[in-house]
DNA sequence: CGTATGTTTCGATAAAGATCGAAATATGAA
DNA sequence: TTCATATTTCGATCTTTATCGAAACATACG
């Protein structure tokens, strides 16, 4: 029998092209069935239950039941906080062989890190507001002071319309393209839906990216410096 | 020919029990002999030889070439933190069936990830140094202040004592055990070794744990709180 | 009820790769 | 030089597992 530590299981798991695919697919935070899972993977339908079985099996994915249908899902913020890091890894180590081409540009820009904005711009955003003191870092993690609730107040976001959750409102999540931090959490989901609820931005359907609107980049620019 | 994302080949190496022992040896800074990875890992030298090959082609271990010897070591912190990033994950995911040892709890209080201290001990400083203002959160990422500078001359350190290099001086990395972030980079590795310089702590040989001796801890405690 | 669709289980196949024995290579020591 | 140690290369074996076809199962819809 083999022997190794716990998170080389995890690895492996994810390891698996077919796997890999699915599960960047779920990075977008939406739910996907698993004839959706299969497609997105190139494998058969039966192929891809194996899969999915596994990767639920292994604590990674979650699954809601309706209907007919199962739909999977990344099982948390930490899944998916770790898949940023070994894309950020990989993009890191490939630089030998790395063609940066537009799409992988637009990804850098801006995308969707499991359910927040990542990518430059929103590294911008998590600065700035770091910067206006939106944040404390005490000894129990990362908490919006008043400032921050004040700020997030501006863009029409309050804490009595956000999801009641045990999951922490406010989180950093290290950004692959840029190496520094920006915002997730409960919190970092809340204002990019609101980004698009304002029409600032928009998600480009199939992909990770994240597209603003010229309007949209102006009003952005202008909160976030 | 299977394809897949990029990080699903890295995942894959990291995958396979032997390699991800070896990379667990790795963990603690030091350069191994190709040898003395193949007793880690519990298999012969051939194996372990193909083994090291995949890993260093990948990019995830850097050689030196010593005589007769080969060091193999971590290529750097981005490595290190995704492994310590999905050593979390695994922990965190095996909440069903995980035992927490002894030993296992001495890895929460304090250890080496890759050579700068982790754990709660970690965090604490960390979070301390942060509240002091040691730290300045620019754009460019993060940089130590005139008041960090002050702060860790107190311990010893300053900045013409310590290597040059391009490495980041400061930087963040996410602990498991913790959810919060400890002090990495460059100040973070020279800060540990300060404390060992000093006898307050000492590493516990084949372990990641980091043991403090009970003056040590008195005189941690004095200044991190 | 029967039929269509989505998903899983079973079984067999095939490919990938981890493993080690034996031999080759490289370096250091006597 | 000769011997010993460290490591790699080659070749063969063997286990693991991804894969899919066929069939079973589940649910929705008429």
């Amino acid at each position: 029998m083999k022997t190794g530590p716990d998170f080389a299981a995890i690895a492996a798991l994810i390891g698996d092209p077919a796997r890999a695919n699915m599960l960047t697919a779920l990075m977008s935070g939406k739910a996907l069935t698993a004839g959706e899972l299969a497609t997105e993977a190139g494998v058969s339908a039966q192929t891809a239950s194996s899969h999915l079985h596994k990767l639920q099996n292994a604590g990674l994915l979650r699954l809601q039941q309706q209907g007919r249908h199962r739909y999977f899902s990344l099982s948390g913020d930490e899944v998916a906080q770790t898949l940023e890091r070994l894309m950020g890894l990989a993009a890191g180590l490939g630089h030998l062989r790395t063609r940066t081409g537009p799409r992988d540009q637009a990804l850098r820009t801006a995308r969707v890190c499991y359910n927040h904005l990542a990518g430059d711009m929103g590294v911008r955003m998590f600065a700035t507001m770091r910067r206006r003191g939106c944040f404390d870092f005490g000894d129990s993690g990362m908490v919006l002071t008043d400032a921050g609730r004040e700020f997030v107040a501006a863009l029409g976001i309050t804490q009595d319309r956000m999801p009641r959750s045990k999951a922490p409102m406010c989180r950093e999540c290290l950004d692959w393209s840029a190496r520094k931090s920006h915002l997730a959490g409960r919190l970092g989901r809340a204002m990019l839906t609101r980004f698009e609820t304002l029409g600032w931005a928009r998600r480009v359907p199939e992909t990770r990216i994240v597209q603003f609107s010229s309007r949209g980049l102006a009003k952005f620019d202008a909160m976030f410096g």
